[in-house]
DNA sequence: GCCGTTTTCGGCCCGACTGTTTTCAGTCG
C-alpha cells in the first residue's frame, strides 16, 4: 500500500463516521491525517518501520498504530468492520449536493433507503415529505441535486473554467455599481482542475448586483440568491458560479478567505490565534483578554500578511505545503513567470502528427518571443502518430540546418519524442539519437505493466546518455487514464544521478507532472523541462498552463532547463555524452 | 482522534444561506 491508498482509507473512514454521527473532531482528525499523508514526501512504510509516524502533525498513537497495521498486513480491521456497518449506497448519497450526513441518516432511518435510485423514486412519489423535518422544498432540492449529480463531471479543467469565469467577469464589469472584481478559489490558485468558480466584487448596492447576476444570459439555473451571495449554474457547462458582494474595506480578507485553500486558511487562523488575533473573511481582528475584537486589517491581502508578520504568499502556493513557515522566515521561492521561458522543446511538426511545418512553427515561436524551439516528433513505433522513420530523421536534420540559416532571431533544435518500449529499450538506436540536438523519451504503451516494470523502463531511459528529458512521466490523461503507478522516488534518483530532466507536460489533458510531484522533484534537485506538446501552433500557448503548474510546484528560473539561454541549454543537453 | 510556552483535559476555523422552524440545525465553502 502506498501513501495515497492509505490516505484513501482514512478518508473513507471519515465518511462513514460522518454518517454514523460521530463527533466532528474525530472525523476531522481522520481527514487531517489523510491530508498529511497525501502531501508527505517520505514513504509511510519506511516511517512505520522506523517508528517515527507520530512526529507527523495530526498523527498520534492510534493513527500511527493503524498505519502500521496497514503497512504490515495490507489491510485495516477497523475499516473492514466499519464498512460492514454502512451500505455503500449511503456513501454515494453523500455526494449529492445539498444532502449531508444528517439528512441521509434521517432518510435511511425512516424509509430504509440506501441507494440514489431509491432516493429519487421516494422523492418523486412525495414519500420524503412525510418524514418530520423534510417538506416539499427539501424534496425538490434533493431531486435537483440528483439531477446535477448525474450530469456533473467531478471537476472541470482549469483552462475551460477560466474561460467561463472571464466571460462572467466581462459581463459584470459593465455594471457601474461594481467597483472591484476578482475571481478567487482554486481558479486563482491555478489548480489544474477546479470544482467551481468564485467571483468577488465590491459594491455599495449588493442587492442590485445580485439581481443582475442571476439574470445574466450566461446563467442556466439559480441555486441560491441571498442579499450578498448567490450561486448559479453556468450555461453549457454544469459549472457552479458563486458571486459574493462585499464592502471595499473587507475585500482583501474576503479574497484571502475565498482563495483558500481550506488547509491554508485553517493554518493561518491557527497562527492568528497564537498571535492574539482572529482572522475571517471580514478581516483581521485583535482580540483583547475580555474578548473585545478590533478590526486591524482587511482592505488588502498585503495588509493582512504584513500584520501577521508574513511576506506575501502568492495564491498558487497556498496549500499548506510549508509556504506559511517559509513566509515567516522570508524563504519563499522566487516563482517563475511566462517571461522567463526562453523556448519550448516539446512541439510536433508535420514530420509526425503535428499540423504545421517546422518553418511555420519557428516563425510563430519567434513571434512569441522565444529564443529557440525544439521540434520533437514521435518515433517510428508510434504508428498512430505517424512516427518518423530513420530515413525521415535525416531529412528533418537537413531541413532544420537550412531553416536555421534562413530564419534569423531564433534557433531551431532538432529533437525527437522517442518511445520507451515495453521492454525498456529505446525506439531508435544510439547511432541515430546521437545525431540529434536533444531527445525526449516517453512511455506511450504498456501502461498496465507492474509498478516495478514501469519504473524500471523509465529509470533505464534516464540512464541512456542521449536521453535528456522524460516526458509526461506518470502518463495521466484527464478523464481517460489515471496516473500510472511508478516509484517516483526511484525515478527522481535516476534523473538526478544521470542529469535527466523531468517534463511538465502542458497539454490540458495531461498536466503531468502534477504540482506535488514537481515540488518533490525540486526538493530532490531534479531539473524540469516545461513542454507545450503542441500539435498545432495555436497550442504553443499551453505553455501558460505549464507555468501555472510550475508556480504551484514552487519552481524558480534555475530549476527549469527551458529558462536557460540557448548556449547554456546546448551545453546542458550535451553534458551527458 | 490530536494536542499542549495558562497543557493530560477540554478545546479543536468561521460565517452565509436555506428550510423548517419559531430560534435553530444542516449544509456548504
Amino acid at each position: 500500500m502506498d501513501n495515497k491508498q492509505i490516505a484513501n482509507i482514512f478518508r473513507k473512514i471519515a465518511e462513514i463516521l460522518e454518517l454514523q454521527g460521530a463527533i466532528i473532531f474525530r472525523i476531522r482528525a481522520y481527514e487531517r491525517a489523510a491530508d498529511t499523508i497525501e502531501r508527505l514526501g517520505a514513504e509511510l512504510k519506511v516511517m512505520a518501520e522506523q517508528d517515527t509516524l507520530t512526529t507527523l502533525s495530526g498523527i498520534g498513537k492510534d493513527l500511527s498504530d493503524k498505519i502500521k497495521e496497514i503497512v504490515e498486513t495490507g489491510s485495516l480491521k477497523y475499516y473492514g468492520d466499519l464498512k460492514k456497518e454502512v451500505p455503500e449506497g449511503l456513501l454515494q448519497m453523500l455526494k449529492i449536493s445539498g444532502l449531508g450526513p444528517k439528512t441521509v441518516k434521517l432518510i435511511n432511518d425512516n424509509l430504509k433507503i440506501n441507494t440514489i435510485e431509491g432516493l429519487e423514486k421516494a422523492a418523486r412519489e412525495g414519500e420524503l415529505r412525510k418524514i418530520e423535518g423534510i417538506r416539499e422544498k427539501t424534496e425538490e432540492n434533493i431531486l435537483r441535486g440528483i439531477d446535477l449529480f448525474k450530469k456533473r463531471e467531478e471537476r472541470t479543467l482549469f483552462y475551460k473554467a477560466s474561460d467561463i469565469s472571464d466571460k462572467f467577469i466581462e459581463q459584470l464589469k459593465k455594471m457601474k455599481e461594481i467597483d472591484k472584481i476578482e475571481s478567487a478559489g482554486s481558479l486563482r490558485r491555478k489548480k489544474w482542475t477546479v470544482k467551481d468558480i468564485d467571483i468577488l466584487v465590491t459594491s455599495k448596492q449588493p442587492e442590485k448586483v445580485i439581481d443582475t447576476f442571476v439574470k445574466l444570459s450566461l446563467v442556466s439555473e439559480v441555486l441560491a440568491k441571498g442579499s450578498t451571495k448567490s450561486s448559479v449554474i453556468a450555461k453549457d457547462s454544469n459549472l457552479q458560479v458563486d458571486l459574493r458582494v462585499l464592502e471595499a474595506s473587507k475585500f482583501g480578507s474576503a479574497l484571502m478567505h475565498f482563495t483558500g485553500s481550506k488547509a491554508f486558511n485553517v493554518k493561518l487562523r491557527q497562527l492568528a490565534i497564537k498571535k492574539g488575533y482572529k482572522v475571517s473573511e471580514y478581516g483581521l481582528f485583535s482580540v483583547s483578554p475580555d474578548k473585545k475584537e478590533e478590526l486591524i486589517a482587511g482592505q488588502t491581502e498585503d495588509e493582512i500578511f504584513s500584520r501577521m508578520e508574513l511576506v506575501y504568499i502568492p495564491p498558487e502556493l497556498r496549500e499548506d505545503r510549508g509556504e506559511i513557515e517559509a513566509a515567516q522566515s522570508n524563504k519563499l521561492p522566487e516563482l517563475i513567470n511566462i517571461q522567463d521561458i526562453r523556448g519550448d522543446l516539446h512541439v510536433h511538426s508535420t514530420y509526425s502528427d503535428g499540423k504545421d511545418t517546422i518553418e511555420i512553427i519557428a516563425q510563430e515561436a519567434k513571434r512569441l518571443g522565444y529564443r529557440y524551439i525544439g521540434i520533437s516528433d514521435h518515433s517510428q513505433s508510434l504508428r498512430v502518430a505517424n512516427g518518423m522513420s530513420i530515413e525521415n530523421i535525416f531529412k528533418k536534420i537537413e531541413e532544420i540546418k537550412k531553416l536555421n540559416k534562413s530564419i534569423k532571431g531564433i534557433e531551431i533544435l532538432c529533437g525527437t519524442e522517442v518511445d520507451i518500449l515495453p521492454d525498456g529499450t529505446i525506439d531508435y538506436p544510439d547511432s541515430v539519437l546521437k545525431e540529434l540536438d536533444f531527445c525526449i523519451a516517453a512511455v506511450h504503451s504498456g501502461f498496465k505493466q507492474t509498478k516495478e516494470k514501469l519504473t524500471k523502463r523509465i529509470v533505464s531511459a534516464c540512464k541512456n546518455k542521449y536521453i535528456n528529458i522524460i516526458a509526461h512521466p506518470t502518463g495521466v490523461l484527464w478523464g481517460v487514464r489515471e496516473e500510472c503507478e511508478i516509484d517516483f522516488d526511484e525515478v527522481l534518483k535516476a534523473a538526478l544521478e544521470n542529469d535527466t530532466a523531468l517534463e511538465i507536460n502542458c497539454h490540458p489533458m495531461r498536466g503531468d507532472l502534477n504540482s506535488l510531484n514537481i515540488l518533490k522533484a525540486r526538493r530532490a534537485g531534479v531539473k524540469i523541462a516545461i513542454g507545450s506538446d503542441a500539435h498545432i501552433i495555436s497550442e504553443l500557448k499551453f505553455m501558460d498552463l505549464g507555468v501555472n503548474l510550475s508556480r504551484r510546484g514552487w519552481l524558480e528560473k534555475n530549476d527549469i532547463i527551458n529558462c536557460m539561454e540557448v548556449s547554456k541549454l546546448e551545453k546542458w543537453l550535451q553534458k551527458k555524452q
